[in-house]
DNA sequence: GGAGTACATAGACACTCGTCGATATGAGGA
DNA sequence: TCCTCATATCGACGAGTGTCTATGTACTCC
């Protein structure tokens, strides 16, 4: 059964949405797509997402993150958080080690809903 | 000949990038594109373009998104200050009266940019 | 020219957000 | 068990943002 929207990420209670040129938002719809616009709306964010999707598997350990940029442990940990609070982001921990992992169809779905190709 | 980057609005700055999860993105992509969506990641914005790209012509006179808002006038004149500025709506006026139009172009540029479908 | 209408700008205020240092949690090894 | 390393959480602070009221600007019509 699913899951009710309470209980999905902003990037999966989005993903149904008819792209924002066809027919005019309403508002708790927008409501949700700029939550997890906000997510991505961020350089550091854009950057580790990026990072993340370079790496083979599209799938990198938080070690190998926090030497990529000149910021506190805990600000990238924030970050990576927030992207995967918002659905942009699988974590897996191994171990010591935490691996985050793209999530491309949030990817996809986000853009067809901006860009008015896909469903 | 070319305007130069400082001349650009973000959404013509960011046509160019190649998509987000194809390589890492530089420190200065990463701001660029964070400003756009920046400038896309509020309700009442997302509602302003979808608005406007749901009229006739994919064009809209202020006075008519007003009246879908129980905001004030100058909070929507901010909005769309915004979104002209940053390359999301060409603004055109007549008479007494402004036009705002959506650019498709942006918004598609942006859309493969995130999705990583386009170029 | 004066009045009225449509939209933009200015300044202020509350709230959110990114960042930090300090600290907690949790797993592996001596 | 104790120590160390990897990551997360907490609490605080400064910068940025959305909203408002008041005011300015530009066009139209009488």
């Amino acid at each position: 059964m699913s899951k009710s929207l309470l209980e999905l990420t902003p990037a999966e209670a989005v993903a149904c949405c008819s792209p924002l040129t066809r027919e005019p938002l309403g508002t708790d719809q927008a409501e949700r797509v700029a939550v997890l616009l906000k997510a991505l709306a961020d350089p550091v964010r854009l950057r580790l997402l990026s990072l993340v999707a370079s790496h083979a598997d599209g799938e990198a350990c938080v070690c190998d993150l926090n030497d990529a940029f000149s910021l506190s442990q805990p600000t990238i940990s924030h970050h990576l958080k927030v992207l995967h609070e918002n659905g942009l982001l699988d974590r897996s921990k191994r171990g010591v080690w935490v691996y985050y992992k793209v999530r491309r169809e949030a990817l996809t779905d986000l853009a067809s809903l901006i860009g008015g190709a896909g469903a």
